[in-house]
RNA sequence: GGAGAAUUGGCAGAGUGGUCGAAUGCGGCAGUCUUGAAAACUGUUGUACCGUAAGGUACCGGGGGUUCGAAUCCCUCAUUCUCCGCCA
């Protein structure tokens, strides 16, 4: 969420860089300023009657206290109107702050300057490439080379489960448990604590990090207990945070956790859904900072260059792609989104994004710090996956498969005990 | 799941209808003393919002209510603790 001081301060500015995202915001805008100019008068009335009320009710005790009961009773009847204008005045402002809130959820996160303009993934950039392609000859989709050493199980996911909820199995469950050890292992060399957050979320957290109201539809919901599964670590690990007015010498904060991630992607069938492609349920590795404002920039290419080493220590061809402003996430103000290239499907597949969310997220999770004047500063917020397994996963199966088995890079052998999935 | 108790400022802990944004202690900050430090003493010390300012408003777990007036009374939710039950 945007800070409303913020636009009223830099209006035109913040309809500008949100054209980017191929969005007309002036009207939008115009009408929070209106909302907000009206809510801050009514405020004001209600704060001159609220004043004037106080003071006869002070009155009124010390009438008590002297006492003269016909006075103060005489008094009391004075307070009627009052009392019927701060009635109204509180509903008026009330439903002005709803108003007004619920316009500002509708305005996403201010693009920087760096993010291109562009209408979808087509228009991202790509601002690295590295690693070699393999050639593959009969090259076998990862599904089915899962199928024919038995690594997953896909079908027996529908009929426990539902589609997208796949079992591992055998090498398939150690070499996945191995992604995870390895990824965690590197994230804490990098200075990242290692967290085992909770898998399910209430109303407000949902609410710090954006996913809801926005995405209320993509979340597993717990009816009966009103919780959330989670889409992605981020959410817990950056709700750790909520409320929370950090020191300043705390910065860097670095967390990093595995968590699965619960996505019911509704509307997404189709194409690109097959195998590990898209699931809803997969587990992630999440590193996430909180940052001073002055450095989240630095740390976010901090981020990307943690994520390139992982990439490039399996051995994967990767990309680097920095989000169009039609591709840009809702709160975020500047993503970079790591694809690798899984050879038999001859596709690039998503398997991190590293976003800067300066302080959109932090607004709404009210987290701050205090600054050298000993005034509290939003933080700026910063989260990226490192990494989302399926899908390198699948990459992995597809691009090292030899007629003898599927190798497995060097650096996670020690990790998986095999060096070969036979 | 059942019964009971509790939730107050950074922490501890008073406060059961009026002058309480809240005693007191600890901690923090500033000063006196000291070569320096400690101790002692003195002063100071919550947050957010509105307002150019003066100032004002709100906040004693969250929400709602009673009252001219609520930290204090009522309802409700959450959390914590104790006892009972169940259980990995």
């Amino acid at each position: 969420m945007l800070e409303i001081n913020r636009i009223r301060e830099q209006k035109e500015e913040i309809i500008d860089a949100l054209k980017v995202r191929n969005l007309e915001v002036k009207d939008q805008i115009e009408s929070i300023l209106e909302v907000d100019a009206r809510w801050r008068k009514a405020k004001m009335q209600l704060e001159e009657v609220a004043a004037e009320s106080n003071k006869i009710s002070k009155e009124i005790g010390q009438l008590f206290a002297q006492g003269k009961q016909d006075e103060a009773n005489a008094a009391k009847s004075k307070t009627q109107e009052l009392k019927e204008q701060e009635k109204d005045l509180k509903q008026l402002v009330n439903d002005l702050a709803t108003e007004l809130q619920e316009k500002l959820y509708d305005i996403p996160n201010v693009p920087d300057p760096l993010v291109p303009k562009g209408n979808s993934e087509e228009d991202n950039e790509e601002v690295e490439k590295g690693g070699v392609i393999p050639e593959l000859k009969n090259g076998q989709s990862h599904w089915d080379l899962a199928k024919k050493y038995n690594l997953i199980d896909f079908e027996l996911g529908v009929k426990v489960t539902g589609a997208g909820f796949p079992f591992y199995i055998g090498q398939g469950a150690r070499l996945q448990r191995a992604l995870i050890n390895f990824f965690l292992d590197q994230a804490r060399d990098q200075g990242y604590t290692e967290i085992i957050p909770p898998l399910v979320v209430n109303e407000a957290s949902g609410i710090g990090t954006g996913q809801l109201p926005d995405k209320e539809g993509q979340m597993y919901h717990a009816e009966v207990d009103d919780l959330y599964l989670i889409p992605t670590a981020e959410v817990p690990l950056t709700n750790m945070y909520r409320d929370v007015i950090v020191k300043q010498e705390d910065f860097p904060i670095q967390v990093t956790g595995y968590t699965p991630c619960f996505r019911r992607e509704a509307g997404s069938y189709g194409k690109d859904v097959r195998g590990l492609n898209r699931l809803h349920q997969f587990d992630k590795v999440e590193i996430v900072r909180i940052e001073h404002p002055d450095n989240s920039y630095h740390a976010l290419s901090e981020m990307v260059d943690y994520v390139k080493s992982l990439v490039e220590k399996l051995e994967l061809p990767y990309r680097i792609l920095r989000l169009c402003g039609g591709d840009l996430g809702f709160t975020s103000a500047l993503t970079y989104d790591f694809e690798v290239f899984s050879a038999a499907q001859e596709k690039w597949l998503e398997v991190s994004s590293v976003s800067n969310f300066e302080t959109f997220q932090a607004n709404r999770l009210k987290l701050r710090f205090k600054d050298e004047n000993k005034k509290s500063q939003l933080a700026h917020t910063l989260n990226g996956s490192a990494l989302a397994l399926p899908r390198i996963m699948a990459a992995l199966l597809e691009n090292n498969q030899t007629a003898d088995g599927i190798k497995v890079p060097e650096v996670l052998v020690p990790y998986t005990g095999f060096n070969t999935i036979k």
